[in-house]
DNA sequence: ACCAGTGACTTGCAAAATGCAAGCGACTTA
DNA sequence: TAAGTCGCTTGCATTTTGCAAGTCACTGGT
C-alpha cells in the first residue's frame, strides 16, 4: 500500500505476472474482487447511483470506513474506478466505474442469480431499476 | 466451526435470514464464495477433475491445507459439495459438486471472461477441456 | 470572530482470518 | 518392522478486519 493517492488512471496491465498467483483468470480476478466487500462497492456504483464516500458507506451491509477507503484506493489503483472532485470549496469527491469496472456487470448478474436461486436473496433488475424480494420457497 | 464432520447434505435453506448481512443476493453469495480460495476449489472440482484433498491442494495457487480443510467443510456444510469415501481400506475421500455447486458455473465463466479481458489471464473452455493462454496485448 | 456541522477520510487497537511448517493416525506395501 | 501415503489437525506468527474515535478542510449561522 505504498502507492499514493494522486496517481490515477493506472492501466490494469501495469500490474502483471509477478503480482498474480497463477495465470488463471479466475485466480487473478479473485485477487481484486475476492473478498466480502469489493463487489458490493461495484454493485452500488453500477446500479444504485451511489458515488460518494458517504453514499457507499451507508449501504445495508455497513462497510467500515477504513475498509471502504482501502478498497476504493485499490480499485482506483487497478483502474476499475475513477475518483474525481465534482466540486471545489469545499472539495467533494465522486467515484465512478471505468469501462473495466462496468465490464463486471455480467459476472455480478450471474452471482446475483445464483444467490437468488440458492440463498433465497433478492434480485435487482438493472433494466427496471427495481429489486424483487425472493419469495419463500414452497418446500 | 462446531458442526461435525459427518453431517452432510445440509440444505442451503437451513442457513437463513439471521445468518446474512442483508437480503441482497450478491452480499449473500459473497458470504460463501467471497474470498480468495473458495471459487478456485469450485473451479477445480468443476473443470479440472480434481476430487481428492491432495488433488485440490496441488493446484497452481497452492492453497494451505488448513484453509482447504476449512473451505471444504464450509462448502459441504452449505450443500455445495458432497464428500464421500470412494474406497475403504484404506479409506479415501472424494469431493463432488452438488447441483447447487454446479450452478455456479455461469458465474465462474463470467469472472474468468473478465479476468481474461482485463487481467491478461488464461481462459479455460469447458467444452473442449482446453485452456488458452492469453496473448500479450498489442498496445 | 466563534461555533456547530458536514464530508472524506485516518488512526489506534482488539479480534478474526490467513499462511506456513510440522505433526498425527490409519492404513498399505516392501 | 520400517517407510510411505492420504487426509487431515495443531501451533504459532503475520495479516486483515472491524469498530470507535479523531482529524482536517471547509461552510453556514449567529
Amino acid at each position: 500500500m505504498e502507492r499514493t493517492w494522486v496517481d490515477m488512471s493506472k492501466s490494469l496491465v501495469s500490474h502483471r505476472e509477478d503480482t498474480f498467483r497463477s495465470r488463471c483468470s479466475i485466480a487473478r480476478s479473485l485477487e481484486l474482487v475476492g473478498d466480502k466487500w469489493t463487489l458490493l462497492i461495484i454493485r452500488d456504483l453500477l446500479w444504485h447511483g451511489k458515488h460518494t464516500f458517504q453514499d457507499l458507506q451507508s449501504s445495508d451491509e455497513h462497510i467500515p470506513s477504513n475498509i471502504l477507503s482501502q478498497r476504493l484506493k485499490k480499485l482506483v489503483d487497478w483502474g476499475l474506478v475513477q475518483r474525481e472532485a465534482y466540486q471545489h470549496r469545499p472539495v467533494r469527491y465522486a467515484y465512478h466505474l471505468t469501462k473495466a469496472g462496468q465490464a463486471l456487470e455480467p459476472a455480478l448478474l450471474q452471482i446475483m442469480g445464483w444467490g437468488h436461486a440458492y440463498l433465497d436473496g433478492g434480485r435487482y433488475d438493472p433494466k427496471s431499476g427495481k429489486s424483487v424480494s425472493a419469495k419463500r420457497r414452497s418446500s
